[in-house]
DNA sequence: ATCTCTGTTTCG
DNA sequence: CGAAACAGAGA
């Protein structure tokens, strides 16, 4: 079993680091498919699509907007998170908000804090009480397994709501506080234990290893949304923190997804916005999105095929990482599921995590974060402005029908 | 064939 | 009025 547990961590382990590759990668594949259907009205887990995201930089685009044309403001959280961040007074920047560990973010009242797995520490932690509890039969009170650092931070980021299900495990006579996380971790394990006590595939494992536990697949839907969530969630440096020495980041060639790039790179990391009249060179894109990238798991679209595999494996860069997560999700999911956005919205505000099934929504999300409200009436004599284009149209109409008809239509 | 954008509609 | 979902059109 130890050997077992062990190895589970490890596979989560390497995955951390990932992450921050994304966006070391050149990034060109941005997003990415998504069907465009309703969510709500299908339930469809989007089906994977075989063809994969070009590098579609939404070129054209960029030209037609009017948004693109509006100097943005400020590279709101833009800042990537190299350059900084900054940008908005009144919020913490995206970075910052998600990179708090405690506190839960103030917005996220459905996603919250999405699910976040349970630390590979604690995992070990566990393992090791086990281990050393079956040797001696759970006889020394001595704390054999006591919350490590980053076991905490785990903890402490993790939503309780995903998780609160989370009962202290029994077996586990941790004096541990009740910290989802852990419980997560613990519930987790000691659930396989219980179940299967010899059973070495965790799910983690078969993530990581390219195969995927039974029970992953079945949450498959969910997964994408998922993964943008933890994509918010996961904080690079926490995960690094977990794995220093994880390897990680492999792209292995079984991922056959050469296209799976997308995750490489944010989306929006250059390509859309870049353009922009802003032009404030590479750091600030353009206007709102700029956060995203900044967030840099905001919204990676999910790749049609998204597996949790091929994510964990492959993934280059998924901040989130891992195989590990993978699995974590998936114990999560399957109770959260339904809550969550379906598989088609990939793209997540990495303010609030709220997820949005296209591109340009998220971007106009994004206005109400930042505030920006780029239409402005055309109406002389009215200096409303609108963070909608389609309220300002509306408003036009309203208000200064008569007039606006020339103005608008025209 | 696929993806994104725009406009309309709907909800809070 | 703000924001999101839905539906259609264009690239």
């Amino acid at each position: 079993m130890t050997m077992q547990l062990a190895s589970m961590v490890h596979g989560s382990g390497r995955e951390p680091e990932v992450y921050d590759h994304r966006r070391l990668h050149h990034h060109q594949h941005q997003t990415q498919q998504h069907p465009q259907h309703h969510p709500q009205q299908h339930h469809l887990p989007q089906q994977q699509h075989p063809s994969h995201p070009q590098h579609h930089q939404r070129s054209h685009s960029q030209s037609h907007s009017h948004y693109y044309s509006q100097p943005p403001q400020p590279r709101a959280y833009g800042a990537p998170a190299a350059a900084a961040q900054g940008p908005y007074p009144s919020r913490p920047s995206a970075a910052e908000q998600y990179q708090r560990p405690p506190q839960s973010p103030p917005s996220p009242p459905v996603e919250e804090q999405k699910p976040l797995l349970p630390s590979i520490s604690s995992l070990l932690t566990i393992a090791g009480s086990e281990r050393a509890q079956a040797e001696r039969a759970t006889q020394s009170p001595t704390s054999q397994r006591h919350p490590s650092p980053t076991l905490k931070q785990e903890q402490q980021r993790v939503p309780a709501s995903s998780f609160s299900h989370r009962p202290s495990s029994p077996q586990h006579s941790d004096g541990r506080p009740d910290h989802v996380p852990r419980a997560f971790g613990s519930s987790a394990v000691s659930n396989a234990r219980m179940t299967l006590p010899p059973t070495p595939p965790m799910h983690a494992e078969p993530a990581a290893d390219g195969n995927q536990s039974p029970s992953a697949a079945s949450t498959h839907s969910a997964t994408p949304y998922f993964l943008g969530q933890s994509l918010n969630n996961m904080e690079p440096h926490q995960q690094r923190q977990h794995h220093p020495s994880a390897p990680v980041v492999k792209r292995h060639p079984d991922a056959p997804q050469s296209s799976m790039s997308p995750y490489t790179t944010s989306p929006y990391g250059h390509s859309p916005y870049a353009s922009s009249p802003g032009g404030a060179s590479g750091a600030s894109y353009y206007s709102p999105e700029p956060h995203y990238n900044a967030g840099m798991y905001a919204q990676r679209p999910l790749p049609p095929n998204f597996d949790p595999q091929t994510m964990a494996v492959s993934a280059p860069g998924p901040p989130p990482s891992g195989p590990g997560l993978w699995q974590h999700h998936h114990y999560i999911s399957a109770s959260s599921q339904s809550a969550f956005p379906q598989p088609q919205e990939r793209y997540v505000c990495p303010t609030c995590a709220k997820a949005f099934s296209r591109p340009s929504s998220l971007r106009i999300h994004s206005h109400s974060h930042t505030g920006e409200k780029p239409y402005k009436c055309t109406q002389p004599g009215c200096g409303k402005a609108f963070s909608v284009r389609s309220n300002m149209k509306r408003h036009e109409r309203g208000c200064h029908a008569s007039a606006s008809t020339n103005t608008t239509a025209s």
